[in-house]
DNA sequence: ACCTGAACACCGTTCAAGT
DNA sequence: ACCTGAACACCGTTCAAGT
């Protein structure tokens, strides 16, 4: 064996977590495979069966880290803009958006029910449901400045959410045109979107 | 053989289309492999390679299926309220989320980037740009009737499509939270957040 | 508790061959 | 042109066994 390496691996359930987030983020979502990942490990083939009941518990542990490190893009996005609510809601948008373009298979495979049943893994239902709060929460900031309607603040967090969810995932998808995209920035679509959401007029945007 | 069967099966493309497309709908996406494909078509597993190249070919051309027949439907239901430019947008809106609900496991693939390079499917990108330009056109036509603000309308209309489609995507995906979908039928959200987009007044979308 | 190797049933894809 | 069967390199998963 070499050096360093001995029969317990010590921690092989987190190293079996970031050799899947390196084949997923370098070769995309059809080469992860547990026996590619068990090989990146340097353990056997049927090592990750003593920490993954199978391949989906290993792509739900996954996608819980995915969705911590979005929960973090998006709390220190809103925290940079503390007191003013409609750069947290723009900038916090922005943040969702680059962390897709940033880790684009990682946000795929998220979004992408390769998860059969959601309900099994207690860990990644928790982080989305936090995650989801931090939009309410931004909401209601917001609609106490005026700025958005006062509708329940649950149902234009969904709105909002599938307004910037849609565009990311469209524009990843490749369905959105070259022509469109030529024309106007990522950030000037969103923008665009947000806009139409606000009551103030021409909320000035674009960075 | 089995009696109605020669050599020569006559329509094997489409036939191994539909065998696909049925295999997607009641098994997932996980089931659909070409083998499985083939058997149920009632060919051998390399029969499949005399019509579509690779696996990748068979998925876009089952995408192009369910390009087409949401392209019907968007149509369809855009001309039953000829006239009524608000009604055109909510019920084509509505139609795109029953299409994605009736038909899940398509409505998945299609958007799903299970295809790597989409340049390589003409026919599919053709039938996704001409739906894409019913959107543009339902647009305008609000935009004339004083409805929807008076921005560039391919602006507009992927600002309205990543909403709608984004929405249908997270509660498919099982990410809306289960207390708010008893408290709002999808009806009630896709109106609100339609409504945001809207200039005239409390619309009434609520059927 | 943690890991291995053989084994099984499945894949996608290629290729020489048959009609 | 259209289809078959054998073959190859890959999968996920199980299981008896080793440390």
């Amino acid at each position: 064996m070499p050096k360093g390496k001995q029969y317990h691996h010590g921690d092989l359930k987190n190293a079996l977590i970031e050799a899947g987030i390196e084949i997923l983020s370098q070769e995309g979502l059809h080469a992860l495979s547990l026996r590619k990942t068990a090989q990146k490990a340097g353990v056997s083939h049927t090592a990750p069966y003593a920490h993954f009941s199978d391949k989906q518990a290993l792509i739900a542990a996954i996608c819980t880290e995915g969705f911590k490190h979005l929960y973090a893009d998006l709390k220190g996005a809103m925290a940079r803009y503390e007191g003013n609510p409609l750069s947290q809601l723009v900038e916090g948008a922005w943040a969702y958006i680059e962390f897709a373009t940033k880790n684009t298979e990682i946000f795929k495979i998220m979004f992408s029910s390769a998860l059969e049943k959601e309900k099994d893994y207690p860990a990644l239902v928790d982080i989305t449901q936090i995650t989801f709060g931090l939009v309410v929460e931004v909401v209601k900031t917001n609609q106490k400045a005026g700025i958005l309607r006062p509708t329940p603040p649950e149902l234009m967090a969904v709105s909002i959410w599938s307004s910037v969810h849609g565009l990311i995932s469209l524009i990843l998808e490749g369905q959105v045109s070259h022509t469109l995209l030529d024309q106007f920035t990522r950030r000037q679509i969103l923008s665009h979107t947000l806009s139409q959401f606000c009551l103030v007029e021409a909320p000035n945007f674009n960075s």
